[in-house]
DNA sequence: TAGTAAGCGAGACGGTACGTCATGTCTTAAC
DNA sequence: GTTAAGACATGACGTACCGTCTCGCTTACTA
């Protein structure tokens, strides 16, 4: 028999979140158990059972609880700079102890566990892929940026390098670094006119 | 007491990672333990957890021993022909999914175990970045780089895009998509006057 | 938090004192590991460990569980055909093979755990030699006994030589021999004039 | 091939012997092990397992080496009087530590290991059991025993007590328990018309 | 007096069992 | 009738010792 949602007690469900996001903070991705988080939270195991699929599901929803709304990108006409703040943002995220903690959760979960891969994929980071996607459409449309490009690639172009370097900890993120690295895209998307 | 490898096993070593790979791509790197692998080789715990720290360190060593030693780039004298050869390399790389499988584990590694990321990084992924910024120095000897292009960045640019694509399985790796890449690469590393 | 015996399981308590059975005598006592009698039992080790302090907890209580009641000794006012009736059963005990084996378990555990010795001596040994002792009384009220004789003693000339010859295995137990030392322990108590 | 005596080193044989016996009064017989024993004299396990068959028989010959020679017993012509000193003896030993805690290693060996239990019993025990029988046997001659006593028997009734109350440790050993265990033996053996 | 075979300290080896931990399921009592 | 609590079977963990084995080294007998 499938658990009744209507039924579902609230002050549970909060309850463990919370002691989800306090233990991740406090003993990391590894040392967070499923008993930690029942007894944190003052509730049975069982209802962590009833409602999740396991230990992934649990942290994901409780990441999700708090990440910030996506916004859509500004749009003040000028591309570079636009592309610029986008980036200087990104930089700054992975560059924090807290937010890279976050991601550095989520990224191995989505190595890990393929179902929730499209999860978090589609409810945490395709929206700000889309909002910078969408940018660069204007900005097509505007003929800042060339006819032919693959917007798609494009939007990997500027998120890919930081993961990429986030990843691999080759350097550190500090904001000239940022500042090149839409330099370099806006260089491949003008107009060869320009 | 530290054990000494004067004595060790040589027979041993190469029966545990041997097993290793074999159930690495049985039952993945979530369902690999040490007992499976003690079992499997033949091997008692103890000379496990004698020579290596533990999961990790194994996974690490069995799949850097059946790596392709990182080759330095051909250098055609046409950067545009021999960056696409990476990319269309790397691309396929990672659309295959045995070597797909071994690079999830390295990146779980990293990400999971900090000591273990240095080593991957500097053994196992540096060198090919490093073939391709070699190429790169020669191309802008030659004048067919920017003179003030952040090399690092560049080698970023190259791979960044297709780890993201691969991690998020965003869309699918096609030849067209990593020629478009190189493209890309190309455009905003071409001095302008070309 | 310590157990709640409220909510053990009787049927893995039974299952496993039935094991911990089985595999004494199949294998003894040194060839008995928590291990095996978990497995056999079809329980978890950690059931084990829950309810008992370790292998002799256990063994000492799948025992204790189907040994005779210790009964009174009979009374039939001869006070020399009473012994003679104890020494022959208890060197009857001590020379059957099965039961031997548990003895020499019990004693194992006694020499060996000073926590479980108190447990053996009071739940098990001691009723039977306080059984004796009453015999004794009762024959030493009736005159049959030297008045001065200290008769926690004399219990110990009954018991002990037969252990004694039990332990050095100096000698077979034969049924003279027991009439021999009931008759020695008779002399030793007698009065005087009789 | 069996080892060759000639070519054994007594220096290590020495120091084996003695940190089994530093172990054994540190730790107890069930914490000591092989590997400690080798650790402390400072010698290759294999030296152990050459000599000896295991721990059991190191530990034997370790508490055999520095046990006093059995001595006969004193013959001073009165029974009554030497019987009391042996006893006195045998009781004073039983109470002191350290002695017991040897009888208890002794025991458990031969409980344990039926091979060790012979050479235990011949070597360490037999010659005090023979003394005392042949003080007994002198005493007969001189008619100061019953002529129809079972002499091995007494000999039992002698030491078994006290074993007994030493495994149970039912009562303490004082010298008047020792006394009158004595004058129970003398009840029983004295002939009838003394 | 050299050569050589043994014993030696050291410790790696394949194993077994240990006692602990977390998993995901099942049971009980209380609200 | 869902919950908190927690006992349960399962199975991996990392450790401790087992008894065997192989290394060089030292030592004493043999040629």
């Amino acid at each position: 028999m499938p658990p009744q949602p209507a039924r579902r007690s609230e002050r549970s469900r909060r309850a463990i979140l919370a002691a989800t996001q306090e233990l991740l903070t406090e003993s990391g991705y590894a040392g967070l158990t499923i008993e930690s988080i029942a007894a944190r939270a003052g509730v049975g195991k069982q209802t962590i059972y009833r409602w999740w699929r396991g230990k992934g599901a649990v942290v994901l929803e409780a990441i999700a609880e708090h990440l910030p709304e996506a916004t859509a990108l500004p749009d003040t006409g000028d591309l570079r700079a636009d592309l610029r703040g986008v980036v200087r943002a990104t930089v700054a995220e992975f560059a924090d102890t807290g937010a890279s903690a976050v991601t550095r959760t989520l990224t191995v979960e989505i190595l890990v566990d393929d179902e929730l891969a499209g999860e978090v994929r589609d409810r945490l980071l395709r929206p700000r892929l889309e909002g910078v996607r969408a940018r660069l459409e204007a900005a097509r449309a505007a003929g800042q940026v060339r006819a032919d490009a693959p917007l798609d690639q494009v939007v990997e172009l500027v998120f890919g390098p930081v993961y990429h370097r986030w990843l691999l900890r080759t350097s550190p993120f500090t904001e000239s670094y940022a500042d090149a690295l839409a330099k370099l895209v806006m260089t491949a998307v003008t107009p060869a006119g320009r």
